[in-house]
DNA sequence: CTGTTAGCGCTTTCAA
DNA sequence: TTGAAAGCGCTAACAG
């Protein structure tokens, strides 16, 4: 109860004089650089031990000159949620990059496999890690391979790019996502046998595919009464989706509930709206399109990762790569958050 | 598409070149010190505007000496999701004390005001700031509000001290917590009249009470098939808890939901498994005590707010109330966050 | 193999 | 009112 506060940490020049050696030789031993007898390495770690010395991040890292640049590549197109990882990009290449990092941000076609694996070519020529929205596609994997044979870091990011040799896949498990909508739907949607509408971008998009697996997977185990019935792909575009939405509901029954597992839920919203169908509706991330659509009760639930985390998080660990730094997997896992209206963040 | 580097981010010293001023002249103009002319202030801020300039933060930490001792003031008990609070607490004043910061963590009493008022003005006289789990209550107001006076911070965690003078809360938003679980809880019985059981800590705690209201209010709005008939105290603790919970399953008839607004949820499972009750459940916090019960479906769902943020929110917070920073109230934000055993953290 | 020295970008005396 | 200089804890040449 009375315990006292604790003493100021010791300095890597504490660790040295206790250990008998000079501050390069502490440096060397703690930094794991070579060039040490084993005897000294010995003296110095149990300085280190007996003193409690942990290196001090910051100034490390000021003390450090090197600086990378890298590239970080998003899908162009409307989607606002890419949008705010853009912006969270650049912010987390300061901070957590601790100013080392020299982020470029660029834009390519989402849809087109050639264009993402030029794009990751031209990345890997300019800079010395790439951070890229995957696409599962043996044009985008060899690009990713070859960048990483040459020694590049490649981080994926919100989408993997199974079976490349990318360093780290830095998003949600998009199969427990599928999970959590299909939890969710099967409580929202009313009570009896109903068919289940999903609306994604494409299916060659793995964290969509990903999500619509765990969907179904869960929705047979615990909603037998729900059955997947229309597929939509809608290109993470309002207005497409609206389209591709609308015909189908002009064509058939009306669902008793829908997942969007991608973007573009505002164009799903007015289709629902135009046909007058009343259903139990889940959909993906938040952003100024889907916020009032919550709001309104227009959808029921919203599942989200959250930009910023991701942002983070790989640039963080992009630098580990880059530095030769550890990553703890824990820490940077990212969060499948549920929304309702009630927990809205202002 | 083919933008280029940014270029690295100017120092101080290269704005006091452009402003043709010293570097210190530079700093005091940058960190609004005394006792420089007003044109000196104008070339100077011209110059940070022209080159874009940005403090280094963590240059800026390790070149100011000074450090400060706080103590954080935590509830006794068995309570996981305080002691998970407490290594979170010592953790982030490593990392976000810039280790500048010298935290000591203690224990009070929590269901004793006179206690929780003695601590924290033992904590005022030893330290310069002071972040408690708080109490409604006028002792413990008063505690705050005279450490206030004295100029010392008092930043309030997990349950505010309403009308005090602390100078910040961390934490999650209560009533609106009580409304998520009322929208689940809403959804997850089953369709028709029912009566639901809450069980909290006690009604003096501003936290658990706060999520009454918001429950009883979201209930009232959006379910009014279900209305709340059973309040009990479990004093946090899973013993108690179990006890109280039994001594009504006993009397009454079954309650089609029930609500843990506090901690002990694994004796109120133990009652409700021991009557043969079958209520959808809902329950606070991510512990090694709600996790399996999560996922072997006694809990249906879980509100809970994530530790590791409020300590590093509430260590900020102190921190720029300690060195006169700004703190962004969005940034402090915490989420309410909602788990199922699909989006349960591994 | 080990030590000395000069910084990283900023703050802080101390002197002018 | 301003500037010069020392130094925070660490890393990176360069000697020895």
């Amino acid at each position: 109860m009375s315990e006292t506060f604790s003493p100021v940490l010791p300095t890597l020049r504490d660790v040295a004089r206790h250990a008998e050696v000079s501050l390069a030789t502490a440096d060397r031993v703690v930094n794991r650089r070579p060039g040490v007898r084993p005897a000294t390495i010995k003296r110095v770690e149990a300085a280190v031990r007996a003193l409690g010395f942990e290196r001090h991040a910051g100034a490390a890292a000021l003390a450090r000159r090197e600086s990378f640049r890298a590239v970080a590549l998003l899908p162009l197109g409307t989607n606002p949620f890419i949008e705010r990882l853009a912006d969270e990009l650049v912010a987390a290449a300061r901070l957590e990059g601790l100013r080392r990092l020299d982020l470029a941000v660029r834009r390519a076609e989402r849809f087109d496999p050639e264009s993402l694996a030029s794009a990751i070519r031209a990345a890997a020529a300019e800079g010395r890690g790439v951070i890229a929205v995957g696409l599962d596609d043996p044009a985008v994997l060899a690009a990713i391979d070859a960048a990483a044979e040459a020694g590049l870091p490649v981080v994926t990011l919100v989408s993997d790019v199974p079976g490349s040799g990318r360093r780290h896949y830095v998003g949600i498990d998009n199969r427990a996502a599928g999970r959590v909508a299909a939890s969710l739907l099967g409580r929202f949607a009313k009570a009896g046998p109903g068919e289940v509408l999903v609306l994604l971008g494409s299916l060659s998009l793995s964290d969509h595919r990903d999500r619509l697996d765990g969907f179904r997977e869960a929705l047979g185990e615990r909603f037998p009464d729900l059955a997947v019935r229309w597929i939509v792909e809608g290109h993470d575009d309002a207005e497409r989706a609206e389209a591709a939405v609308a015909a189908v509901l002009r064509t058939g029954p009306a669902p008793a509930a829908v997942y969007s597992a991608g973007a573009g839920a505002s164009g799903l919203v007015a289709a629902l709206a135009a046909t007058g169908v009343e259903a139990a509706v889940v959909a993906h991330e938040l952003t100024c399109e889907t916020r009032p659509l919550l709001l309104s009760g227009a959808l029921d639930a919203l599942i989200v990762q959250d930009p910023g985390h991701e942002a983070r998080s790989a640039v963080r660990v992009l630098m580990a790569a880059l530095t030769g730094g550890a990553v703890s997997e824990d820490q940077e896992r990212i969060r499948i958050e549920i929304l309702l209206p009630d927990n809205l963040p202002k």
